[in-house]
DNA sequence: AAGCCGGGGTT
DNA sequence: AACCCAGGCTT
């Protein structure tokens, strides 16, 4: 391509001026803290920079170097990542702090990626971003950076992963993937594009046409599938009977025992749920909806009664999902407004 | 290649 | 309420 050099320098120039202080770019370009980099990059995977930063803070004064990390119980982890959702993501990191505990942070991109919950963007972010290896990232903000400089309507992974190939600056990889994405991020953004303040749009076929949001086409989703489900709580909001959830749906997190609704037979999963508890005494608390990307919950919620040990609910990790469940609990103080 | 895994923001 | 966003793992 030959306007290459022009497009890099006028990106990294913008950058220069204009990158987001964020607290996980602290440090030399291209020699960064690897434990801050990959905390940040893990919780930044389909999280937005605004609440990744809470999250990072917390996680960071809970663990503050890769070794508290990995001598902590994973219950710990989980607490410290307790609302931010997709928890595969914290179990694997710490499952990965182990390793790298013992054996020291990876030295390459190809070690990076050995990791578990490390996949080519994460690799590709923390290799260039600590070691200055020359490595593009492709995430969403990239694809769609590069959708629009080639006015690609459908980029494939292996498209656009050949784009950003190719436009990487090798002398300064680090700070590249990071001009990329805050460009993706802050002003060559889905819906309404700033095309007026970006330092590539004279590089951009699809500013060129006229119309920089048609690029790329929004992707077909599934639909969120209706699941009706019953819950039951023993105790009060703030003392409950908890169960460690597993499986793939908040697995490692603990919860309210609860009971899918086949068919959307909700008396049918009741009645099997307190058989399971040995509970009697079922009393309805109301109905909690949640949505998730690709289900939408009907949970109702039912108090009862039966001999089971009661946990703190604020000292486990619980997904919002319970949270809400367990609002319903909450005393009834609405004299103030009736 | 396709489906699964949370949660929050915007409209 | 409906729609949008999105990396890694599993199958």
């Amino acid at each position: 391509m030959p306007d290459t050099k022009d497009l890099q320098q006028a990106l990294l120039g913008w950058f220069d001026a204009h990158a987001r202080t964020l607290p996980w770019r602290a440090g030399a370009e291209g020699a960064r803290d690897p434990y801050r980099v990959w905390v940040s990059e893990v919780l930044l995977q389909q999280t937005q920079v605004a609440r990744g930063l809470v999250y990072f803070e917390r996680f960071l004064a809970a663990f503050p170097t890769v070794q508290a990390l990995a001598d902590a119980p994973e219950a710990d982890v989980l607490k410290a990542w307790e609302g931010c959702g997709y928890y595969a993501r914290a179990r694997n990191l710490h499952r990965a702090a182990k390793r790298v505990a013992a054996q020291g942070f990876p030295a390459s991109y190809d070690a990076w990626r050995a990791l578990p919950g490390v996949g080519p963007y994460t690799a590709a972010a923390v290799s260039s971003l600590t070691l200055n290896e020359p490595r593009a990232v492709m995430d969403g903000n990239v694809r769609r950076v590069m959708a629009r400089l080639h006015a690609e309507r459908t980029p494939t992974d292996a498209w656009a992963q050949a784009r950003a190939d190719e436009l990487l600056d090798h002398a300064r990889p680090g700070a590249w993937n990071e001009a990329v994405m805050d460009l993706g991020a802050t002003v060559c953004i889905p819906k309404a594009p700033r095309c007026g303040a970006c330092p590539v749009s004279a590089h951009c076929a699809a500013f060129a046409s006229g119309q920089p949001a048609q690029y790329p086409a929004p992707k077909v989703r599934a639909e969120a599938r209706a699941v009706q489900a019953v819950a039951v709580l023993i105790g009060d909001a703030q003392r409950a009977y908890l169960e460690v959830r597993s499986g793939r749906l908040l697995g490692g997190l603990m919860g309210l025992p609860m009971q899918e609704a086949d068919g959307g037979d909700v008396p049918g999963a009741l009645a099997a749920l307190l058989a399971r508890l040995g509970a009697r005494d079922p009393r309805p608390l109301g109905v909690v909806t949640h949505g998730m990307t690709h289900r939408h919950l009907t949970v109702h919620v039912y108090a009862a009664h039966a001999p089971h040990a009661l946990t703190d609910t604020g000292a486990a990790a619980l997904a919002r999902l319970d949270q809400k469940l367990l609002a319903l609990a909450e005393p009834t103080q609405g004299t103030l407004f009736t």
